[in-house]
RNA sequence: GCGAAAGUGGCGAAAUUGGCAGACGCACCAGACUUAGGAUCUGGCGGGGCAACCCGUGGGGGUUCAAGUCCCCCCUUUCGCACCA
């Protein structure tokens, strides 16, 4: 009978987090307060603290679970540390997999996308994070979406939005074109297996292009963000300058197919061209190829190695091949003619599609001409009049020879002349192209943010018929219909439903028709965290003074992932709302975290390799608070973290432990807290000691390099401390203020890591109050101070004791006490001592000879 | 090819400024307790050696009283860029 007792009360002791957790979870739903974000006025300093919002793919994964238990402790850190913290969650709920749900399982995308919502809210509310619910935005739902409309009608009457026809990516598996952002080595970034197709179509295009240097100097400021991501959207952009310059066709040309306009960044080495080479494309290619059929057939195959070459990953590695059209070009600075080549590495869609080749200061065109024995002419020296190897590329400390009337000018100083000049002379001018193309926002699927725009069939003064015509304000949303069709044939879905397409001109009343193009996803996730800030507004996307208060963004945490597009765009689109006049900040993100990945045996975590650890499994066999503790624990944030199920098990035991001695001591804490700590015994001292060298650390690791890895491993060694001295205080050597003050803190500082648990704890030991509102503690210097520390010793910068000496001790003394040491002066008996170096509080080492 | 980051026990890792290498945890080993268990507690745990000691942070050199940390060369892995004119 005694016995049944006694395990009942060990069972009760024991920690259970499916008991602990849903009873938290239910008590905060209760109080959708606790993590609202408060007014302007609240007195506090505001901190802005985002991850990025989740596809609803119906289910998190770890990198969910890690990147939002990071972003979490920083947001219960920052609470208790006294911020008006803004943590909001939503939902990136547009896109393809909904469309593919719909054919697979004949469910609408809107109710597949809603359901699958549900279900991960339910998983964040198991999680225990700490998001303000009211503020949630969904991007599928007509209150947002609507804003992307407003937004590209605000852009469309600023030139930044327009059409264009053009050769775009087009994903066959997708159905639709593709961003170039979207192309990864000529792949699909959603289907790594297909191969990216061109079409010509009309598209809509957002003129990012005007940004391109503003994106590009905005970078240098971005000290926040990690040097990796700067340097990726620095290559993105692409940035290079250099001159445009007209090379006449010579002779005949029946198509009008212009000059040969090159593109060259060395303007200064023309006098050494000695051929120009054509895209296969280009259409001065083309209107050559027209005249001759061997001539076309070669070219083709040039056109055919390129695509092939751009297919494969291996781009750099395709031989470089080239066709010789048998006419020639002027050079407009020398007037000497050059054969003009067709060679297969000539990209038509950068630059020009046309280069000059100029072999001698040009590695790919030394290759080139060596290979197909074209001229190679110097026309750049070193300053020292040195003979140099070629090809010879420097262009400091280098300076122009034959070169006409610009011989001896150095290449930086001829640039710029010769640039001027070209444009003086008509033939050419100064230039800067970009990598970066306009963002085409255009999209032949249903499930999406339908474009506000129709075209007026009749055409009105203005606009002539088929014209476009943007919609007002007053007509928006365009609403998506429901209840489509969806098929897995090309062209638009919206197209095929009569009364979306038929519709009137909002101008002249007549027929039109509407766009039915849906906007790119990626448009939704350029401005979404700016609706948090005022998330239920009616008559605009958000209140600037909302805006205003809350950006910008203090900590921006998400997947490297998301380095070009996702955070390329909605730098874009920040500065587009500036120049509207709705927000002041430049940048959406003070400071960018980007956490490494969650794999699994060495692999990033997928079903076809099997290695996929479920969220949900985790939180029903060790809790959510062990869960989460442990994908902050196994590894700094930033670096890949290798998911290791018993490492799971170990936190679970250690809060295990924690609730057993929370438990144990709950009594003595509730009952015997006196009002100061004034008769400290031994075991108080060190204990405290320990406590506060703990706040210490893990504050500094708050505020410094989030390693909440060694954070979670001061908590622990604090606990085996407190086990340690377990007897001691049983034995009545502790005074139970001391005891409460630990275990008081020590769930406090537990809190941003383990909230359930914080919070259960926090009642257990007889607190009020929300855990999560009482201040952060502070460390107490004076009772972290040891008053014995211990000092290595070394001879010859070899190990031989550690010894105590007290922590005020001065050199002399430290000196004293090592030489004074036996195993010392042992090892140190009939030898000089050479030199003594004392680094106080840290180590002697006795140089010997 | 260019650029960046990384390489430390059986494993995840720590060492923030050049100052005791391996904190903390996992796994493992030994023991205790016991309603035998995927519970809890105690101890051990880089390698060699009975030991004193010696060796040890991818490899090789260097600077220094002292190097995981700084410098030079090389190797490996990951990531980014890659006919960009």
């Amino acid at each position: 009978m005694s016995e049944i007792e006694t395990n009942e009360a060990e069972r009760q002791a024991r920690y259970n987090p499916a008991e602990i957790e849903p009873k938290w979870q239910a008590r905060w739903d209760a109080a959708p307060d606790l993590y609202a974000a408060e007014g302007h006025d609240s007195g506090k300093p505001k901190f802005y603290c985002l991850e990025m919002l989740p596809y609803p793919s119906g289910q998190l994964h770890m990198g969910h679970v890690r990147n939002y238990a990071i972003g979490d402790a920083l947001a219960r850190f920052m609470w208790m540390r006294g911020h008006n913290v803004l943590h909001p969650m939503g939902w990136d709920a547009f896109g393809l997999p909904a469309e593919n749900a719909a054919l697979k399982n004949n469910t609408p995308p809107r109710e597949w996308t809603l359901k699958n919502i549900a279900a991960m809210k339910a998983q964040m509310r198991r999680m225990g994070l700490s998001y303000d619910w009211s503020t949630e935005v969904t991007t599928c739902l007509p209150d947002y979406y609507r804003w992307n409309q407003w937004f590209f009608v605000k852009m469309f009457e600023r030139g930044l939005a327009y059409r264009k026809k053009s050769k775009v990516n087009w994903c066959p598996d997708c159905q639709t074109v593709l961003a170039n952002e979207q192309v990864i080595n000529g792949r699909c970034w959603r289907h790594e297996e297909t191969i990216v197709e061109q079409r010509d179509l009309t598209q809509w295009f957002l003129r990012i292009t005007k940004y391109a240097d503003e994106l590009l100097d905005g970078l240098e400021n971005l000290e926040g963000w990690p040097e990796k991501v700067r340097t990726m959207q620095r290559n993105w952009i692409g940035r290079s300058e250099g001159a445009l310059v007209n090379f006449a066709v010579d002779g005949e040309v029946k198509a009008d197919c212009g000059s040969i306009t090159v593109f060259t960044t060395r303007v200064d080495t023309i006098f050494g061209a000695t051929s120009v080479q054509l895209a296969p494309e280009h259409a001065v290619a083309k209107a050559f190829a027209a005249e001759n059929a061997e001539l076309a057939a070669k070219i083709e195959a040039l056109l055919a190695e390129q695509q092939k070459a751009r297919e494969s990953d291996d781009l750099g590695g395709i031989e470089k091949h080239g066709v010789n059209t048998g006419r020639f070009a002027v050079n407009p600075f020398t007037g000497e003619k050059v054969p003009i080549w067709v060679g297969n590495y000539i990209l038509a869609d950068y630059g020009t599609g046309a280069i000059m080749s100029v072999p001698a200061h040009d590695e790919r065109d030394f290759e080139f001409a060596t290979k197909y024995g074209l001229g190679i002419k110097r026309v750049i020296a070193p300053k020292d009049g040195s003979e140099p190897e070629l090809p010879f590329t420097a262009e400091d400390d280098a300076v122009l020879i034959d070169s006409g009337e610009w011989t001896g000018l150095s290449c930086v100083e001829a640039q710029r002349q010769m640039a001027s000049a070209a444009q003086t002379k008509g033939f050419g001018e100064a230039t800067v192209t970009y990598r970066l193309k306009d963002w085409g926002v255009s999209r032949q699927r249903y499930w999406g943010t339908p474009i506000p725009m129709v075209y007026c069939e009749n055409g009105h003064p203005g606009v002539e018929p088929g014209g476009v015509v943007a919609l007002p304000e007053s007509a928006l949303p365009v609403f998506l219909p429901e209840n489509v069709e969806i098929t897995q044939e090309g062209g638009s879905p919206l197209g095929k439903i009569s009364e979306f397409l038929h519709t009137k001109c909002p101008v002249c009343g007549g027929p039109a028709r509407r766009e039915t193009d849906t906007m790119d996803t990626f448009v939704d996730s350029s401005w979404y965290f700016y609706r948090y800030a005022d998330a239920k507004d009616e008559t605009a996307p958000f209140a600037s003074e909302k805006a205003n208060y809350w950006f910008p963004i203090d900590q921006y945490i998400g997947g490297v992932e998301h380095a070009i597009l996702h955070l390329i765009y909605s730098r874009f689109w920040t500065k587009v709302m500036r120049d509207l006049g709705m927000i002041n900040n430049d940048e959406p993100a003070q400071r960018l975290f980007t956490q490494g990945m969650v794999i699994k045996d060495g692999a990033k975590m997928s079903k076809s390799k099997g290695n996929v650890v479920s969220p949900d499994d985790m939180i029903a066999r060790y809790g959510a608070d062990a869960t989460r503790m442990y994908a902050l624990f196994a590894a700094p944030p930033d670096r890949d973290l290798e998911w290791q199920e018993e490492g799971v098990a170990g936190i679970s035991r250690f809060l295990g432990r924690v609730y057993r001695l929370a438990t144990k001591y709950a009594g003595m804490i509730r009952d015997g807290r006196l009002p100061h700590l004034e008769s400290r015994t031994q075991t108080d001292q060190l204990l405290l000691r320990r406590l506060h060298q703990t706040i210490a650390k893990i504050t500094l690791d708050f505020d410094g390099r989030w390693h909440f890895n060694t954070s979670i491993a001061a908590i622990m060694s604090l606990i085996n401390e407190i086990v340690a001295a377990e007897a001691a205080i049983d034995a009545g050597q502790a005074s139970p203020a001391a005891i409460a003050e630990i275990m008081r803190n020590l769930v406090l500082m537990l809190a941003p890591f383990a909230p359930f648990f914080a919070a259960e704890m926090w009642e257990e030991i007889g607190e009020q109050g929300v855990v999560f509102r009482t201040p952060w503690p502070v460390a107490d210097e004076e009772l972290a101070r040891e008053n014995e520390i211990e000092i290595p010793v070394q001879v010859n910068g070899k190990l031989v004791n550690v010894i105590k000496v007290p922590a005020d001790s001065d050199e002399a003394e430290v000196k004293a006490a090592a030489l004074a040491d036996e195993k010392v002066k042992a090892r140190i008996e009939g030898k000089n001592i050479v030199k003594v170096i004392v680094v106080p509080g840290k180590l002697v080492n006795l140089v010997v000879k």
